[in-house]
DNA sequence: GTGAAAGCGCTAACAG
DNA sequence: CTGTTAGCGCTTTCAC
């Protein structure tokens, strides 16, 4: 077994004690003790047992982070934000995949609560009802994801499709589709809405050309209607779909973005790499992990200051990236509105 | 707090000993006392406290897995087949990103070692003898990477490049070149032999188009030397240089595979929608991850049996996935050999 | 087949 | 400022 408090206290010539008080209130301990204990526990490359101190302190120093699946693009970038912050502070991640699998999700829940101070649920997929379950079971944070009383950490959905109309009607497109995503999501919802707002402030016609899944194969089967509803341009649920659309209407022979523009929203480092490069609406991961750990981290601590019920900070910004996916400057759209 | 071995004991009119053996021993137990216990645990929704118990066993239930980084398309599917696999038989994973950092490293192993059973190093960047430390603090396997005397999943790198270099000779390819990756690499040099040994074997002549950083831009950076090399096709060390590589010869108007054939490495998903599809050799992640959980908790449960010096099962095989960037019967090249 | 007792490594009062 | 005491929740001999 490794070396324990009791080796460092023998070792040292004091009691279990001070040696424990030296790690946790430094300061209340005298200097010469104190040194010499430190000296000790490197020499002997003491490490505290956790398990130990979390039976006692009922803190395990543990973050649970459930994602539906790790090898959706999307959800590396949060893990890995998640991670580093926790990570900063002194907790470590337990992972979990939930393998899509909405049924197991609050299964997961339940197993990983007794073993972690709080949970980041990314994405989840469960009911209402069991997310408030899930909440009596451990502090919960969610992202990109809205429930009922269930702190949030959220981004500015609306904001992002505005920027991505504007965008669209800086370069003379009046007619533009939207291809959804989940529906009873409410980030669908919420850029769905975000785009409408933004076509009629800006006198552009937005066509909702329904919802297909959040995949590639989603966004490819979409390409017939975007071609049926005679858009010029067409903002997509998210990247992955509007990847999959792009290859189609490659496919097609269509020339995007010469005959289509597209837009896509999350900013997977797939949009970068695909061909044209996508433009797209950028979704804070970063930001949304760290805030993520930082509300979660001060809702444990729970000292009532501070946006204690994890809504204070508000929507995280978002913002557009422009690449090639949408850099034609399409001239003849705009005769109407010159002519008019 | 929740609910103790005790409440269960003390509900079921029993003593906490028998609830627990009736736990880790169900048939030491008569099955009377057994049903009433279980029905108790369930009707409480008691959830043993991992912690208290790792405390007296020794064991965690936990496995660490650790990564280089988290939002490089290769690991989460790693990741993700190790979480998966690991759930399966009991463990919980700790994540943990070096972030790149191969100092940071053995740090990351040192206080993970205490709350584990055993370590998944994936492409561990650290030295050998960092890893021979590391592997004193707890059971460590590795992925993607070599030491001598650890434990290590390996794959067949060289009969992936066999197979990726027959299949262009059978299209008719009599020039290629290899872009490396990691010179000091195992899997680059294991790569590079074996797509030697099989030009040798097909009578193809095979060009070193030296190295290049494992990234988009890595592989662009590789597409000079491709074209002054006058090669036929390419197979780069791994995705990603691949598809940076084929960004770089399409924006130089050059046709893939129509003037040259692009062959990666890996199959990370990204290839399968990159534009052409790119033609690879499949790393099996899933089998890599499962086998690495499996051989790990062997080498922990260690009865002696089995392969527990966890080098049994030998290298794990590899499999090209044909696809549109080699895709072109390339007649003309075969001028030489059918006149010949 | 079951219970009593001891203790894993640590922390948190409470004395001294 | 430091040591003593008493457990946290659980498993594990060892009696009964």
């Amino acid at each position: 077994m490794a070396v324990t408090l009791t080796d460092v206290a023998k070792a040292a010539g004091v009691s279990a004690s001070t040696v424990s008080r030296t790690l946790s209130r430094p300061e209340r301990v005298d200097a010469a003790t104190r040194d010499k204990i430190f000296r000790e526990i490197a020499r002997l490359g003491y490490q505290p047992n956790l398990a130990a101190r979390s039976l006692i302190t009922g803190r395990t120093g543990n973050l649970g982070v459930v994602v539906p699946d790790l090898a959706n693009p999307f959800f590396p970038d949060l893990v890995r934000a998640v991670q580093l912050q926790a990570h900063q502070r002194g907790f470590t991640v337990l992972l979990v995949d939930s393998d899509e699998n909405p049924a197991a999700e609050l299964g997961l829940v339940i197993s990983l609560a007794p073993q972690v101070d709080g949970i980041v649920l990314c994405g989840a997929r469960m009911s209402d009802d069991e997310l408030t379950k899930a909440q009596q079971l451990a502090p919960i944070m969610l992202i990109n994801r809205i429930a009922p009383g269930i702190p949030a950490v959220t981004i500015d959905n609306a904001g992002g499709t505005r920027q991505a109309v504007r965008h669209l009607r800086a370069l003379r497109h009046r007619r533009i589709g939207f291809v959804g995503g989940p529906v009873t999501s409410r980030s669908h919802q919420q850029r769905l809405a975000g785009a409408r707002a933004a076509a009629e402030e800006f006198g552009m016609e937005l066509i909702d050309l329904g919802s297909v899944a959040p995949s590639f194969v989603g966004g490819s089967a979409a390409a017939d209607a975007v071609l049926l509803a005679e858009v010029s341009a067409v903002l997509a649920y998210n990247d992955v779909i509007a990847i999959g659309l792009m290859h189609r209407l490659v496919s097609y022979g269509i020339e995007v973005p010469g005959e289509i523009s597209v837009i896509g929203f999350d900013d997977i480092a797939l949009g970068e790499m695909s061909h044209p490069a996508l433009t797209t609406v950028r979704y804070p991961r970063e930001l949304a992990g760290q805030s993520a750990v930082n509300d979660l981290l001060d809702l444990i601590g729970g000292d009532g200051s501070g946006p204690a019920d994890g809504t204070g900070r508000g929507p995280l910004p978002t913002e557009l990236i422009i690449r090639g996916s949408t850099t034609a400057f399409h001239t003849h759209l705009e005769e109407t509105h010159v002519k008019g």
